[in-house]
RNA sequence: GCCCGGGUGGCGGAAUGGCAGACGCUGAGGACUUAAAAUCCUCCGGGGAUUUUUCCUCAUGUGGGUUCGACUCCCACCCCGGGCACCA
């Protein structure tokens, strides 16, 4: 999962691929076998560090409270009647994770000893509140040298400091160090027996190997990643498919007997076991191998398991034989484009990845992953709390609907941040879409009697009058840039503004009944229907219908634009003298340089400006820029 | 501590190295109305000059740099948000 989080680059964003590379956490080090002096059956204590070249600095082993060997090691113990209660109560206090890392450093000693397998040295086991047993092997070796968590945890018990990584320059002095050298790409080893001088680079892989060749260790790789347990108690999930039988034990369902449906009409308590363990009609079954009664499994699974491979029924919904045809599948995927909140970044997105893995290590799938691309939208907030199904709408969307109508909530979802950002509602800011749908409905129903009673829709461009010209010039140019808004760059923020705008300037030119064929009107009219479609898509029926279509909007293609009717008649440059711009010259489209320039002279701001000095450079950037630089 | 994002008017935001502030919200003034709602029109970053017109100047977190030209690219710093976190 980690390797192929390379196929994700470019299709996923950065920082989901990064919060997934945290999440499985690889870490590659050591484990080191450390044996205990003289307590007969307990021991050896297995320690994983990722700085092996540091085990000479070991000045103590530290355990997890809930490291099994601790008991052990506590029997027969001189000091067991004190350390007993201490260990009790680390047991019993449970840590929350956002407090582990300010947590103060507690620990006591259990009063034996480990040998260090690399020197024969005798240093004293602890055990600590700090050491994890979820991570490792849940006991480490303590280098307060070469790490902070173990310099401060040895400073507070006096245990001693002791120097083997050296840094290039200058000296560590062990009994005066605040601060842990814990470089390791740099440095030289020292106080370390044979492996004195290696750089730390050098030793690792070294000390690692010597380890292995003497059997008390080796290089190994280990993950943060946990195992996921699937099973809930809870109604909502689907059925185990397995039996229990008091003879033949655990037994799974015969394929003939797939799926395991949940009971219609469970008891639910919110008490004791899961709901199904109290729906005997659903427990009591026969088992599969010997026909005898056998129980059936009454947890369900996580919903988290439907999630990871739901989008595969979706290339063949209504296949009664089979989840999907393999055939479809193939075809179809990997999916294209997946839009999500940045909420799942991890667990549905990490969970679906590792499912697509198992099918297709079970030959269901050829995909090695499920999603090509992904996009990850922000959520709805209102005072900071976000919208979501876990929360629930902070936002009322009945209440919304009823007073605006869905397209107005669509429309300003849209509008008012671009999609990969949160949005801050604002009860404020939805009137002006509200606003703005009215304008366009108003606008079209003036038109509508118009629109309707034309026969032939073609436009006769040529015969246009200037007030039809703008229009359609207007209408492509913003049919252009909407498409380009929405096909390459997902702005539909902007590409609502544009639209906008459009409207806008339509009403600019009214009345259109002066001057603007009805033909005309139909053009522009349903151009911006069809634009404003895909965010409003009941209005935009409506609106659709009001202008004489019969058949639906939903089925009508997305236009394209006039390259023609988009062309400005003429352009205008602002002019620059050294990077500042001092005036604005109209010129026809793709008009040369020297012809902008000479315009360009003319202006008496310009003039000023270069006023008698020479002209040592001109950049033009055609119909779009003039750059005078003068000296 | 490590790793990612992001800082633009009163607010949401626009501007893919080429006129900073599009579009919208809020606010102010006006038109229509007996009145209100709705609608329509005008203005709306700071400072300065100016008689209207208009012009100059500063301004995209701060300071440098690259460039004819920087919100945009590079370096350093500050602040905010997010992810992971005694991970050995």
């Amino acid at each position: 999962m980690l390797d192929d989080l390379k196929q994700l680059e470019g299709g996923w964003p950065e920082r989901v691929i990064l919060m997934q590379q945290n999440w499985i956490g690889k870490s590659e080090g050591a484990k080191v076998r450390f044996a205990v002096a003289g307590a007969a059956g307990a021991g050896p204590i297995e320690i994983f560090t990722t700085r092996i070249d540091t085990i000479y600095g070991a000045t103590a082993i530290i355990l997890a409270p809930a490291h099994p060997l601790v008991t052990k090691l506590l029997e027969g113990s001189p000091t067991r009647a004190e350390t007993e209660p201490k260990l009790a109560k680390m047991r019993q206090t449970s840590v929350k994770t956002e407090d582990l890392a300010t947590m103060e450093k507690e620990g006591f000693f259990t009063g034996r000893y480990a040998i260090n397998p690399f020197n024969d040295e005798k240093i004293p086991i602890w055990v600590g509140n700090f050491v994890l047993m979820e991570y490792g092997t849940g006991a480490i070796m303590a280098v307060p040298a070469h790490d902070q968590r173990d310099l401060e945890f040895c400073q507070k018990y006096k245990l001693p400091v002791r120097v083997v990584v050296q840094p290039l320059e200058g000296e560590l002095a062990p009994d005066a160090m605040d601060t842990a050298f814990d470089e390791h790409m740099q440095g030289k080893l020292v106080n370390s027996g044979p492996f004195n001088g290696l750089s730390p680079i050098e030793a690792i892989p070294k000390m690692a190997a010597f380890a292995e060749q003497k059997g008390f260790g080796k290089a190994e790789t280990i993950y943060r990643l946990r195992d996921w347990g699937i099973s809930r108690q809870r109604y909502w999930g689907t059925p185990i498919p397995v039996i229990y039988c008091p003879k033949d034990g655990m037994v799974p369902v015969s394929d003939k007997d797939l799926p395991v449906l949940l009971p219609p009409n469970p008891r639910l308590t919110g008490e004791g076991e899961s709901p199904l363990a109290g729906t005997p009609e659903f427990v009591n079954t026969t088992c599969p191998k010997c026909g005898g009664p056998a129980r059936r499994e009454t947890d369900t699974m996580d919903t988290f398991v439907d999630s990871s491979w739901y989008f595969y029924r979706y290339c063949d919904p209504r296949n009664d034989k089979v989840p999907y045809d393999s055939a479809k599948v193939a075809y179809w995927f990997p999916i294209d484009q997946y839009i999500g909140g940045i909420t799942h970044a991890i667990l549905h997105l990490l969970y679906s990845r590792f499912w697509c893995k198992v099918m297709r290590d079970l030959g269901l799938v050829k995909h090695d992953e499920p999603i090509a691309r992904l996009f990850t939208q922000g959520m709805v907030q209102k005072g900071g709390v976000a919208m979501s199904k876990s929360r629930g709408n902070v936002v009322g969307a009945e209440e919304m609907a009823q007073k605006y109508g869905a397209d107005t909530g669509r429309l300003y979802t849209l509008f008012a941040a671009p999609p990969e950002k949160d949005l801050e509602w604002s009860e404020e800011s939805i009137e002006g879409s509200w606003r703005f749908l009215n304008r366009v409905y108003r606008l079209i129903e003036r038109h509508a009697n118009a629109v309707l009673a034309v026969k032939d829709g073609k436009v006769d461009a040529a015969a246009a009058s200037l007030k039809e010209r703008t229009l359609l010039r207007k209408v492509h140019q913003t049919l252009r840039r909407v498409t380009s808004d929405f096909e390459t760059r997902w702005h539909f923020n902007s590409a609502i503004a544009l639209i906008m705008e459009l409207t806008n300037d339509i009403y600019a030119q009214e009345p259109l009944e002066q001057g603007v064929r009805p033909e005309v009107r139909k053009e522009v009219l349903e151009l911006l229907t069809l634009m404003l479609a895909p965010m409003t898509p009941h209005l935009a029926e409506e609106l659709w219908e009001m202008m004489g279509h019969t058949e639906g909007l939903w089925k009508a293609r997305w236009p394209s634009f006039n390259q023609k009717l988009a062309r400005e008649d003429e352009v205008e440059i602002p002019v620059q003298v050294n990077g500042r711009v001092r005036g604005k010259v109209k010129v026809p489209p793709g008009s040369t340089e020297p012809e902008v320039v000479r315009v360009a002279l003319l202006l008496p701001a310009v003039a000023q400006h270069i006023n008698g000095k020479r002209v040592v450079r001109q950049i033009y950037v055609p119909d779009k820029m003039l750059n005078l630089v003068v000296a």
